[in-house]
DNA sequence: CTATTTAATTACTTTAGGTAACGGTCTATG
DNA sequence: CATAGACCGTTACCTAAAGTAATTAAATAG
């Protein structure tokens, strides 16, 4: 494991994303015909985050547009994933929320689509696994939300 | 750094598609109007990493059909990025090659897309910089070739 | 030498996103 | 306090990028 220098952000950043993309793509393509679209997945994991939003909301959290994101949520009543709820105070909004079927269908798509993952991670050292573990973190940090 | 217990592949799993994911996605919406789409640039950086190929083995390599990689093989050419070349042996195909404003277009997209993400990384300690980039080996090993 | 297979392409469809514009609701100021 | 403007979700329409089916031309097997 050498270590004769510090890493240098630079070179490291060409090897992060073409590290990070391969995985995506990866899992992209492990992707069986029973799983949600990932642009519904990643509402309903995000419904189950931060509890029931707006539509707005939830435009603004994946960086989509509010029409895209109506279509998204209206894909996901139709499977009776979510629905929506009037809101009193301010009849111009809307709250979304997570059904039963939609909090069980993140656990199933997440089994399913982890499966492949799970098996690489496995055939890993204990501090190969660490190392990712907090790679993790960083990720999640550097990308903000 | 506390190591109770050994990392469980199965919840790194979730942890590792989830920090993967939204780099890629922050790193997308970097990109800036001057960049390649994605689609186009990654058939540039497989011509790089493994030299001339023919229209049916870049499909192969990125995962998509046919007539997809002809279009985007189409758009490299009118961007002088790529160019086609017969081939002799077996008339069906045809070989694309990298032209020099090809490589030359890696290298400045490169740089270009890697600018926010550089300056990300800059902001981190050496020690989690150096947890990427074994990360980023790892990513790379987990995902084939 | 014909029949089948293979490679790239063309034509058309699907999916997921975007912009512009609308309709109902809230809010602030004149 | 009335109304002008801003805000929220939605509808209508357009674009980008992928897919499937069918076509053309070339190689190969029987």
């Amino acid at each position: 494991m050498s270590q004769a220098r510090p890493t240098s952000p630079g070179t490291l950043a060409g090897e992060l994303r073409v590290g990070a993309n391969r995985l995506v793509r990866k899992l992209r393509h492990q992707r069986g015909q029973a799983d949600l679209p990932e642009h519904q997945f990643v509402v309903l994991t995000a419904l189950n985050k931060f509890g029931p939003m707006t539509p707005g909301a939830l435009a603004d959290l994946e960086g989509v547009r509010p029409p895209s994101m109506t279509r998204t949520v209206n894909a996901l009543v139709e499977h009776g994933f979510v629905s929506k709820l009037a809101n009193d105070q301010d009849k111009r909004q809307i709250t979304v929320q997570l059904t039963p079927q939609g909090r069980n269908e993140i656990k199933e798509t997440r089994r399913r689509r982890d499966a492949w993952l799970t098996k690489q991670l496995g055939s890993l050292s204990p501090e190969d696994r660490q190392t990712l573990a907090q790679a993790s973190e960083l990720l999640k940090r550097i990308a903000g939300h």
